[in-house]
RNA sequence: UGGGGUGUCGCCAAGUGGUAAGGCAACGGGUUUUGAUCCCGUCAUUCGCAGGUUCGAGUCCUGCCACCUCAGCCA
């Protein structure tokens, strides 16, 4: 009975809705945190809908927050590309855009009420040492030899380190908890360390940078977070993020929760190894069409509903599964063919001569843009010589062929005339070069009135009206199911087919739209208008998705 | 061999002691001026495995097994 999807049914959402009933949360506050170090990806695209999401259905809000405590890796490209993906989704943040880098200086503060409190210290110990004495899984760790120095001892090399005495390296300030703690993340974390690097946000007001873990959950509490939502490998620094809120005088009490990330095969979703993609040039740039980044897959052709959609369909929980990455292809499917309107264009154009219409016929076929949707329409010119796909041409008719033109056998110009094939010409290659046929008269819209059906129905476009332009047909980057498992080897999995450049002649109307319109080119696929290249001039189409299609057929 | 997680149809996922939703995929059939869409139907006697508690267990208990994750001065 009810068509409205169960929306936001996940486990986050629960847990904010009983928040909200017992009153714990009077508003519910998330945030979405990335490092500026690299575009958005579909995996980010579930935890953006999630964070937005969840906000959104409980009338909260969700915060933009640079997590940009590694400034050597980020740059203002990428938090530029991350606000215009975030709005391209169709979210807005609450308020301006928070970088952690702005808290900086209460971070620092806190970090030196830490070692007043003897719960953080300077430590000397060399990296290598450091690991050494961190122990591993199965063995507990030693105290670093450097652990009991004197508060006033610790004050005064930590105002060292951030006046830039020291050399990056020389020494740390580590949070003072359990050397032998079985969570690896509890035994004495670096929560600050030397970087004589510039940033972009803070410029060179600092040399040293809090560590990821020191500054998260303040973060989170400077900002009113209530449920700080992020992916499973962070369960284990869950005791660490309570240990520095109960710690510290924070102003609120932000509770961390984790989901799984997505997993989607043939895909990889590690930003390391799209910028090695990027990096080594075997796809033109982050957005490219073949990428999962939000940019890519936006210049492909995907609508943000549509990636919306999917994240909806995928769910949130938190087992790790890897998600077939068909669901992802039906949720684009399905938007396109509900909201994109239709046109046409000849990829593999073979020439019809309609004999019995004068040499300058030219008549103007009215044709709605969408069978249901009310999109308006637009002018088809069709003319003696109209160009069809040669695949919709048989020389002999069969049961497999029954739907084409085939001498004898009559299809339906779509939107158009029934035809009938009389002859055809053939090169030298044994190819069909030019066919022959009659247009049926009085079949606009209406069967022949000999009662004989067309069996099939033809997209075409007017030989002489049609404008070339340049397919770009895309294909799965990778033709591995786990492009991304193991290290090393990804690049082996790369399809030398995702991009074939293609010619095709489409309908006049499609000239002149504007980069980024949707189409479905019937009977051929979901078809973008290149959001960068596509001009009138020189029109440029993405294959967005081909439509389905028929199995049996396939078989046969 | 330590800690933390997760295991329900090929994939995702509901289910919270009362007798296995839904989506994707697949497979049949119907409609169709897109071999698309749409429609209709089929698709888990069974919930990682083995015991136990209970009138009754996917749900509770015990023990196994498998997989993921943690030893960056990354996030």
């Amino acid at each position: 009975m009810t068509d409205v999807p169960a929306r936001g049914n996940n486990f986050v959402a629960k847990i904010i809705e009983e928040d909200l009933a017992s009153g714990k949360v009077e508003r519910v506050v998330t945030r979405f945190p990335p490092e500026p170090n690299g575009y958005l990806h579909v995996g980010h695209a579930k935890s953006i809908c999630l964070n937005f999401g969840v906000a959104e259905q409980f009338g909260g809000g969700c915060n933009l927050r640079f997590d940009d405590t590694n400034p050597e890796k980020e740059s203002q490209e990428y938090i530029n590309a991350i606000k215009e993906d975030v709005q391209w989704l169709g979210f807005q943040w609450q308020g301006d855009i928070r970088f952690a880098s702005d808290y900086f200086d209460q971070l620092h503060q806190w970090a030196v009420e830490l070692i007043k409190a003897g719960k953080a210290y300077v430590c000397d110990l060399s990296p290598e040492d450091a690991r050494t004495y961190r122990g591993t899984l199965t063995e507990p760790g030693k105290n670093s030899p450097f652990r009991d120095r004197s508060v006033d001892e610790n004050l005064e090399l930590f105002e060292k380190m951030r006046l830039g005495e020291f050399d990056e390296g020389a020494c740390v300030l580590r949070a003072k908890i359990d050397m032998a703690s079985s969570n690896m993340n509890l035994r004495d974390p670096i929560i600050y360390r030397i970087r004589k690097v510039h940033h972009h946000q803070t410029g060179d007001k600092w040399c040293i940078y809090p560590t990821y873990d020191f500054t998260h959950g303040q973060s989170d509490a400077i900002e009113g977070v209530t449920h700080s939502v992020c992916t499973l490998e962070f369960e284990d620094h869950r005791p660490l993020y309570e240990w520095f809120i109960e710690s510290l005088p924070v102003p609120a009490q932000p509770k961390q929760y984790e989901f799984g990330r997505l997993n989607l095969d043939y895909t990889v979703t590690s930003k390391r190894k799209l910028k090695a993609l990027v990096d080594d040039e075997v796809v033109t740039g982050w957005n490219d069409p073949r990428m999962p980044t939000i940019s890519g897959m936006r210049r492909r052709g995907f609508t943000p509903r549509s990636v919306r959609n999917f994240c909806e369909m995928i769910g949130v929980t938190r087992s790790d599964g890897m998600v077939d990455v068909a669901m992802l292809e039906h949720a684009v499917r399905d938007d396109l063919n509900k909201n994109a309107p239709r046109a046409m264009c000849v990829i593999n154009p073979l020439k019809v001569v309609i004999e019995n219409l004068p040499e300058d016929h030219l008549e103007q076929l009215t044709a709605p843009y969408h069978p249901e949707l009310d999109l308006g329409t637009r002018e088809m010119p069709f003319t003696r010589e109209i160009l069809i796909d040669a695949g919709d041409f048989k020389e002999e008719y069969s049961k497999k062929f029954k739907k084409k033109l085939t001498p004898g056998n009559r299809i339906r110009l779509r939107q158009g005339y029934v035809l009938e094939a009389l002859d055809y010409d053939k090169n030298d290659a044994g190819e069909v070069t030019l066919v022959r046929a009659k247009l049926i008269e009085n079949t606009l819209g209406v069967d022949p009135e000999d009662g004989i059906k067309p069996k099939g129905v033809v997209h075409w476009v007017s030989a002489s009206h049609a404008v070339e332009a340049e397919l770009r047909l895309y294909q799965r980057l990778f033709n591995n199911p786990t492009p991304d498992k193991g290290d090393a080897d990804y690049k082996e999995h790369i399809n030398p087919e995702s991009l074939v450049i293609a010619k095709g002649w489409v309908e006049p109307a499609l000239a002149n739209v504007t980069p980024e319109s949707n189409f479905q080119f019937e009977r051929e696929g979901y078809y973008v208008a290149d959001r960068f290249d596509h001009t009138s001039e020189q029109p440029v189409f993405n294959l967005t998705i081909g439509l389905r299609e028929d199995k049996a057929l396939q078989k046969a």
